[in-house]
DNA sequence: CAAATTCCGATTGGTTTAGTAGGATATAAA
DNA sequence: TTTATATCCTACTAAACCAATCGGAATTTG
């Protein structure tokens, strides 16, 4: 039990961005030396910043001395993006068929659906309120530098 | 994928809560026949009551005729006790350990706490702020006769 | 007693999760 | 050019969990 829990794909998905963002000025970083920061399997971790790439949240250098770098300012970074990239889209329950008419002949659906919906939406306004910016500037390195260290384009 | 969301446990269960509600004059109902009206399996429905029983959200009749009625008003009776009775405690991530020493050095779960802390809290607000009154008011007869159906005690 | 029903525990098939394994491709530095 | 360091990609696997099934004991009504 203990239901209604992101799984680790969101959770660790997360605990690279905030990894990347906290390491930016090293120029790129790899997934290694974040799995070894964060006590999690490189390999796995292999198998989740592919969807983040894809989404446009993280930029790739392969080859020697390569990494990631994060691909827009932690402050442009919904957590709900993070989320939602890795875990599918935040929906309680399947079905969200509004007409339905079989669906909804068949079982008490329907009148629980308002619940559904409000939970629903109360998670994706909760997560897309948060910017990685949020989360990283109580670990942020006190000089007062202030340079850019984020890509910045249209 | 597609995460975070509610297992049959709980979307089930409030199926039979809300039928209990749309049938409670007619005395003890049977899970046979919330099975039949649902589509869903007796036996299924029968590993989940006992937990709404226990819970004193139902309470139960045996023998012949028998069946289950609502323990309270469904004005009462909150969305988020009968899903939490049968989901488990609603929390996104499992460690909500506040200083967890060992937990934070290894992870960055610390940073990313706020996050989970809000979405639960959210959801808990959400599904707390509907009763199951609030789900049965569409499908009431519209008979004025509002006799008390429910179960009225300390 | 017979029928209807709650009650209880064990088992199972299928899916998902989390992680492993092995290697192909690309790039920087020696 | 070689070597080391990376990303990249596909498959596989062990364990856990979900949803459901099965069989039967206990209780109550008629």
């Amino acid at each position: 039990m203990t239901l209604v829990r992101f799984s680790t794909r969101g959770r660790y998905g997360l605990y690279i961005m905030v990894d990347l963002a906290q390491h930016a000025e090293e120029g790129p970083v790899s997934l290694k030396s974040v799995a070894e920061r964060q006590k999690l399997s490189e390999h796995y971790l292999e198998q989740l910043i592919p969807d983040l790439r894809k989404a446009g949240l993280v930029k790739s250098i392969r080859g020697s001395q390569g990494g990631y770098i994060l691909a827009k300012k932690p402050e442009d970074i919904l957590i709900g993006d993070v989320i939602r990239v890795l875990e599918g889209p935040i929906a309680p329950v399947e079905c969200t068929n509004i007409s339905g008419e079989d669906c909804c002949e068949k079982t008490n659906f329907c009148v629980t659906r308002e619940v559904w919906v409000k939970v629903r939406d109360s998670i994706n306004n909760v997560v897309d309120s948060i910017t990685l910016a949020d989360l990283i500037k109580d670990t942020e390195k006190g000089e007062g530098e202030k340079v850019n260290l984020f890509e910045e384009e249209a």
